[in-house]
DNA sequence: ATAGGGTTAG
């Protein structure tokens, strides 16, 4: 037996019975005999068989036109998208009854023009004709639709109004214009409100608005619920709820509800089937997916777009691609979401060839008028770094949407263009665009990454003050961000609002307590997150076990090291290994970290040697800080940190002429010494500072200031510790040296600005010097100022005289 | 003769 899918069957019955009957009318076209009522009945045949012109032939024969015959040719026109004519006879006609009034408010609805509707639906009411629940179905799904919120809540005051907010339709109409304009409290209250006999339309309106809403749990929770109360499932409810499945990987689940669908005989509805296909493929089951895509009768498009996108997901691009290619040989008719699908490959390939070449293929067959997939070529661009060729694309669009820009804002942060991408973020707001969670998430992490705090501040409030829904992925992005900026406190009141945290969550918030010196809440929050049923993953060790090394805590440092493996699987990696190295040597356990050092599975990279360096350097180990620095030679040869190190090292232990050698070596390797500066926000202006630096504006205030700070630490207590000054001068030169280091410039300049009470944010490019270290913690004192400094490696918070990091960094 | 719910992209 032939397997017809749903959408085909019905249709094919309808017209079958339908043909039949039409054909022997058509036969007897002319006919006057004819009687009114077969006339209508076969005039109806054809509009509802879309055979327009044939229809109006019939009606113009016509020698008695009833109100039926007026209606039915008008609803023809009406629904046919033919809104002239249908005006034409609309005023021509000696009767309009509600239901001529309806038919062409209906066919401006579907063509989604809302002055024509709604002038329709006054111009009735005018003349004396009263909306019915056909009416308010038709505008609400124009409201819904075009999404205009506002025409939806005066039809929603209509609705109360003339008391049809107990009509099924009218109810689900309203339903449904909520949850599209994304206001799915009230869709919900509406849905809630109502008795206990919904029918299975209102039903599926709620499953699909919230799974339209990102709600996908509540989602999966309705359509149980649906269930529960015997309420039949159709064609309808099944993609919605698949929807949400595959939005949580809920593969588990996406199996049972497609148990049900077999069960309910909708399994050869493309609809349904196309969901499954991306229900599956969402919850890595490609040959689920597979499956369900071979048994098709049909070649749908839709299904074929989330296969290919499932094998991207999954790291099979050459999969992906081979698809792209039976699409062609099938002759599937390509639409605008098989190129994005398909581009995503090369995006993670880094295939430039073959994405010219699809691209000329798509300005071959015109899909280049297409916006999304304009965005997918931004996209695309993007990832592979050429973001001349994204920014092409996007000049070149005639209306960009927030995905292009987002594509774009997306592209520079990923590829380290951080400013670039905050200027283009400032762009897209000026063109108008509003954000959305997507561009969000990753202008935040470019905050992150440049440590600007306020611009995130504002990020944060626009976000707030947008209504937007909250995700986790913003929260997330918000707890990194804030951490990251030094504001601890704020990123656990974020972390305490949201619902739910994922390991993301976490180990952010773990990091953050880390680098701002509290490794013993990091190590807290570990405990907590293994209570609360998070797995860690290979970032959060990281994490964790810098917060051992940072607070000192050597013995938790190593039982965590040890239960990545065994019970976690998580293989450690070389930035796992440095901080154990960093957390031994920190510890004097110099021999320990050499020995864990050669048991390394991996090739130890730069961050180990660097820490091993470190260590020996702390503990006076010249032979294996000569082998550390040998090895950071030839890692990271343009570095001038090792040799300088080592250099120190000789000195310090009095060999002068070694010193003096790789002093030597690194000047003949053209190796310099990156330069140091720090700088400080004031009112969204960055004014960094050198050494010695008497470039800024203020200078003289700065200089005299510094004098003050030195004079008044001094009587605190404060000695300089003039072996932190580089220049061969004598003492007094030296100490000046030291009290116009760049830290202390910013320092000072934020004094001069910064009100009493706030606290002064300082960011240094380098490790903050120790002379330095010392003098904030005396300023921090004597002025009673909460004093933040961002250097290299982690926040340094002074307050009262003391240091976040414990003088250990 | 007129009304309500669904799949794929960043």
């Amino acid at each position: 037996m032939i397997k017809l899918s749903f959408k085909y069957l019905n249709f094919s019955f309808k017209s079958c019975h339908r043909c039949i009957h039409v054909r022997c009318i058509h036969f007897h076209f002319g006919n006057s005999s004819q009687s009114k009522l077969d006339c209508n009945r076969a005039l109806n045949e054809l509009s509802k068989l879309s055979r327009i012109n044939e229809a109006r032939k019939l009606f113009d024969k016509m020698s008695e036109r009833d109100e039926f015959t007026w209606n039915t040719m008008i609803a023809a026109y009406a629904n046919s998208g033919k809104l002239t004519e249908a005006m034409v006879l609309f005023k021509d006609t000696p009767m309009k009854s509600s239901v001529t009034w309806n038919s062409l408010i209906s066919g401006y609805c579907r063509r989604g023009m809302e002055i024509e509707a709604f002038d329709l639906f006054w111009g009735m009411q005018f003349e004396g004709q009263r909306p019915n629940q056909y009416t308010m179905g038709s505008i609400l799904r124009l409201c819904s639709t075009l999404g205009l919120l506002q025409r939806g809540k005066q039809v929603h005051g209509y609705v109360i109004k003339t008391q049809f907010e107990s009509n099924d339709y009218v109810v689900t109409g309203l339903v449904d214009m909520y949850a599209k304009c994304n206001c799915i409290l009230e869709a919900e209250y509406l849905f809630k409100m109502m008795p206990d006999t919904k029918n299975h339309v209102m039903w599926t309106a709620m499953v699909a608005g919230y799974s339209q809403n990102g709600e996908a749990f509540k989602a999966i929770e309705c359509y149980r619920d649906m269930v529960v109360e015997g309420v039949e499932c159709n064609q309808f409810t099944f993609p919605s709820v698949l929807t949400a499945c595959a939005a949580v990987q809920a593969g588990n689940f996406g199996a049972q509800v497609h148990g049900c669908i077999i069960r309910s005989g909708f399994e050869a509805n493309v609809f349904v089937q196309s969901a499954l296909v991306d229900m599956y493929a969402k919850c890595r089951d490609l040959d689920s997916a597979m499956r369900v895509l071979e048994n098709m009768e049909v070649d749908d498009v839709v299904s074929w777009n989330s296969m290919i996108v499932g094998c991207v997901r999954q790291g099979c691009e050459e999969e992906a691609l081979s698809l792209f290619q039976k699409m062609h040989a099938r002759d599937m008719k390509l639409d605008d979401f098989t190129y994005p699908s398909v581009l995503n490959c090369f995006a993670s390939m880094k295939d430039m060839k073959n994405a010219m070449s699809v691209q000329c293929l798509i300005v071959k067959t015109g899909f280049q008028a297409y916006k999304l997939v304009n965005n997918a070529l931004v996209d695309m661009y993007a990832k592979q770094g050429n973001l001349d060729c994204a920014f092409q694309v996007f000049n070149h669009m005639p209306n960009k949407d927030v995905v292009s820009w987002t594509s774009l804002v997306t592209g520079y942060a990923h590829n380290g263009r951080h400013e670039a991408a905050l200027k283009l973020f400032c762009d897209m707001r000026i063109a108008g665009i509003c954000p959305d969670h997507i561009v969000l998430a990753s202008i935040l992490s470019a905050c992150s990454e440049l440590t600007i705090l306020e611009f995130g501040q504002q990020v944060h409030a626009n976000f707030v003050k947008s209504g937007l829904q909250s995700s986790i992925s913003v929260d997330n992005s918000l707890v990194t961000m804030y951490a990251r900026c030094g504001c601890i406190e704020e990123a656990s009141r974020v972390f305490d609002s949201m619902q739910i945290q994922d390991v993301i969550t976490w180990t952010a918030l773990i990091v953050g307590y880390a680098q701002n010196g509290k490794g013993k809440d990091s190590v807290r929050f570990y405990d907590q997150m293994i209570a609360s049923g998070t797995k860690p993953d290979f970032i959060t060790f990281i994490g964790l076990l810098f917060a051992c090394s940072h607070a000192g805590l050597w013995e938790s440092g190593r039982f965590y090291f040890a239960s990545m493996e065994k019970v976690y699987g998580i293989k450690p990696g070389p930035e796992h290994y440095a901080c154990m190295i960093d957390l031994l040597g920190r510890s004097g356990k110099l021999v320990e970290a050499e020995t864990l050092l050669y048991q390394m599975d991996v090739e130890p990279d730069a961050t180990v040697w660097k820490a091993l360096l470190a260590a020996c350097r702390v503990h006076g180990n010249l032979e294996l800080g000569e082998r550390a620095a040998k090895n950071l030679f030839e890692l990271e040869p343009t570095n001038a940190v090792p040799y300088i190190m080592l250099s120190n090292m000789y000195s310090a232990s009095g060999k002068w002429e070694d010193a003096a050698r790789i002093r030597r070596m690194m000047k003949s390797r053209g190796i310099t010494k990156e330069p140091g500066f720090s700088w400080i926000e004031i009112n969204g202006k960055v004014h960094s500072f050198m050494s010695e630096d008497r470039g800024h504006p203020r200078t003289a205030d700065i200089y005299t200031k510094i004098d003050e700070i030195m004079l008044l630490i001094k009587e605190a207590g404060y000695v300089p510790e003039i072996s932190f000054a580089l220049h061969n001068t004598d003492e007094e030169g030296k100490e000046l040296g030291l009290a116009y280091h760049s830290e202390k410039l910013a320092i000072a300049f934020g004094l001069l600005n910064v009100p009493l009470g706030a606290p002064i944010r300082i960011f240094k490019n380098l490790r903050v010097c120790g002379d330095c270290h010392t003098a904030v913690k005396y300023i921090s004192r004597v002025f009673l100022r909460h004093i933040i400094l961002r250097d290299s490696n982690c926040f340094h918070h002074f307050k009262q005289g003391h240091c976040s990091c414990g003088d250990y960094w």
